[in-house]
DNA sequence: GTCTATAGAAAGATAGAC
DNA sequence: GTCTATCTTTCTATAGAC
């Protein structure tokens, strides 16, 4: 059972990613993140020592939330990185927050003075990587109908889906993501099962309780 | 002749579009841009009601020039809006102020209530439409190697673009963004002459004056 | 057309009571 | 662990002299 600090550290981070995702890190004050967590901006930074170490210490939260969740494709075999592609993408289609909290802070992030800049900064080296290699045993197998580079391929994907949410965003309902990205893949030779939400996604149920 | 008023605007014009691309609209200050077009806060405000208006009216400015810019390409036949597509990427390849300022203000006006989100929205409405009119001319004479339709073409190539862009700032001279959007575009069977930077780009001379 | 001066609001952060 | 109170800075915008 966590502590009463814990539980309140919780609170404050959901507020405050809620709130960096409508605004952008920039023009949240952590006054608002207070308000919507209940406390006064001086009882939040009793828990964190500033805005900036508020916001660097949620980025880790999510870095290990991401990690835990890639875990869950481990056997899809070869493709298991495109699987967790395509579930990342339907998992925004979803939920706008996490798309707007990605495009505001990815953009206020290219400012190397910025909290968040070495986050973003490790991110897409990670991701790149990865999927650098995905492709590469991908195109070992089958290669791909027109020739390219597996880094560019991987290069590629990423700012499709990266580009694909700032037009949804600006244009609500105008974008298939979800399948733009599949036909994408497909054009290069990958194609990806449709994946079972139910088993990959149980239950999303935040507000219910238990019954007693 | 500008008069003095007209000048010092353009001065005013071109200090906001620095600090906009270098630190977004919300980070910026009226003064910051004020110091940097030497006058003061209060001087500034007489040529533009407010922050928000300096922003709206750079705006408009800009697509002036865009405008003026893509009639260039107007005896390109019916590849002409891939000509413009590719000198706009190399001419944001040199410039990564341009770049900076769309990120950042895109990302930002994804909030209705941001007064750039008028501009962003109306923007990707035609630059979509008018892709889509083009790949589905150019479809018609040649068939792409995949099955796609043309609003998919023109969704995706945008998307690629902007994802670039991204990449292309957070880490710094990590991608070629001219050849990958080649690559795509030969990938769905256009393909773009190299274009005479000499001739469409006239010795960019803001600085120099013509001898007396 | 540009300035000084200032109003009025809001920001990040700290001190110290409880 | 959370509060009130306050410091200090910075912001947008306005008023009015020159």
């Amino acid at each position: 059972m966590p502590s009463k600090g814990e539980r309140t550290q919780r609170r404050i981070i959901l507020a405050a990613l809620e709130l960096f995702s409508e605004r952008g890190f920039i023009a949240t004050s952590v006054r608002d993140i207070a308000a919507r967590a209940e406390l006064t901006h001086a009882g939040l930074l009793h828990h964190f020592a500033s805005k900036d170490d508020l916001l660097v210490r949620i980025l880790a939260f999510r870095e290990e939330q991401d990690a835990i969740n890639a875990r869950r494709f481990s056997d899809y075999g070869i493709d298991r990185l495109f699987a967790w592609i395509i579930d990342v993408v339907q998992a925004n289609e979803a939920d706008s927050s996490r798309v707007m909290a990605f495009v505001r802070l990815s953009a206020e992030a290219t400012d190397p003075g910025h909290p968040a800049y070495a986050y973003f900064s490790r991110r897409y080296d990670r991701i790149l990587t990865a999927l650098d290699d995905a492709f590469a045993a991908h195109f070992a197998v089958l290669p791909p109908p027109h020739p390219i580079a597996s880094r560019d391929a991987a290069i590629g994907i990423v700012a499709l889906m990266d580009g694909l949410q700032l037009q949804w965003l600006i244009r609500p309902g105008s974008v298939d993501m979800t399948g733009m990205v599949r036909r994408h893949l497909c054009a290069l030779g990958v194609s990806v099962p449709d994946l079972d939400d139910a088993v990959l996604h149980p239950t999303p149920s935040p507000d219910r309780r238990s019954s007693p």
